[in-house]
DNA sequence: AAAACCTTCAACCGCCTAATG
DNA sequence: ACATTAGGCGGTTGAAGGTTT
């Protein structure tokens, strides 16, 4: 046999403690102390299993707990030690007094993660996101291709509204369902299985038919993405046969050179058939990194950390 | 004013590990 | 050594309150 079998928990109170049952629970420990978690309710005369009552004492009437906002000491400790020990709740609770596990979880579900996630940091690997500026190209070059079907209605090229009315339609279902990519992509939850869902939801679109444009639009829309860089989907290789895309203008690798150098196509741009990876280095190093001659013409500045940042409500606004 | 939508956070769920007989 | 459970932990949920439309 092992030890005694746990209260059994038929019958026992579930949900929201009441002020009676906090106050049992407050008395009977600070008469008696909690040795075993177990027996406390029956001796303590509540209804409620142990697991419960050590839940409602470590997280909410423990005398020692802090009660109130997080100080800005306290976020950048958190962010500090999240960095380095990941979702270790407790852990990172040992190093604030006052502040349970439950409180600390919650406070970074709901402000610090949204905060990176807004800044466009990965708030898993504290990393700069990279592969949302590749979708961000995409979107770039679906709003291109829009305007261009736009100008040539104007110019009275393509005969029949309706038609062309229909594709832009497409175009902007394409739009949302990249606008859906980047959430997927940025969303801590996401998982493979919602990255096919996704892509299965691209593939049905399959039958939409890419706009007719003429050739002579080529070179405007060429500049805008790499071919590599768009869904692989039929309508991916329509686009190709069109030559909308088979120019193929990847010529450089500096996935960092995103100077305001509109003259130069390789700006945002990858090498071919490559997905930019997260920048392999701690945040703080990208942050000196960013600022190195070959992606700022060498105005070098001390950047603050992210962290630093991140609390910065006034510099927040300039990403909002 | 009220419905719809969003955010927060206390509490629960289920898994893992250490303890126990 | 093994079976079994308590305690601990992280993930998730849903009610309540707040905000927007």
């Amino acid at each position: 046999m092992g030890r005694p079998p746990c209260c059994d928990e038929n019958g026992l109170k579930k949900g929201p403690w009441t002020p009676e049952e906090d106050e049992k629970l407050m008395s009977y420990i600070q008469k008696h102390g909690h040795a075993s978690w177990r027996v406390l309710p029956e001796l303590a005369g509540l209804n409620r299993c142990g697991k419960s009552c050590r839940l409602r004492w470590t997280n909410y009437l423990k005398p020692d707990i802090k009660r109130g906002n997080f100080s800005r000491e306290e976020e950048q400790t958190i962010l500090q030690l999240h960095s380095i020990l990941g979702n270790k709740w407790s852990a990172i609770a040992k190093h604030l007094p006052g502040r349970t596990d439950n409180e600390i979880k919650n406070f970074w579900n709901t402000h610090l993660r949204k905060k990176l996630i807004k800044m466009g940091i990965d708030p898993m690997t504290h990393r700069p996101r990279t592969d949302f500026f590749q979708s961000l190209s995409q979107l770039i070059a679906l709003a291109n291709l829009r305007q261009i079907i736009e100008r040539q209605l104007w110019d009275g090229h393509i005969e029949g509204l309706q038609t062309v009315a229909v594709q832009a339609a497409k175009l902007e279902y394409m739009q949302s369902l990249l606008h859906s990519a980047v959430s997927i992509v940025t969303s801590p939850t996401t998982t493979t299985s919602s990255l096919n869902t996704f892509t299965t939801e691209l593939e049905q679109t399959n039958h939409l038919c890419p706009p007719q444009v003429p050739s002579s639009s080529v070179p405007e829309l060429a500049v805008q993405v790499p071919h590599s860089q768009m869904p692989s989907t039929s309508f991916d290789q329509e686009i190709g046969k069109t030559n909308l895309f088979s120019n193929n203008i990847v010529n450089g690798n500096e996935w960092c050179s995103m100077e305001a150098d509109n003259s130069s196509p390789k700006s945002l741009l990858v090498p071919e058939n490559s997905i930019p990876p997260l920048i392999d280095m701690p945040v703080q190093n990208f942050c000196n990194t960013i600022s190195t001659p070959n992606c700022d013409g060498g105005n070098s500045m001390p950047l603050p950390s992210w962290s630093e940042i991140l609390l910065d409500e006034e510099l927040m606004g300039e990403f909002a």
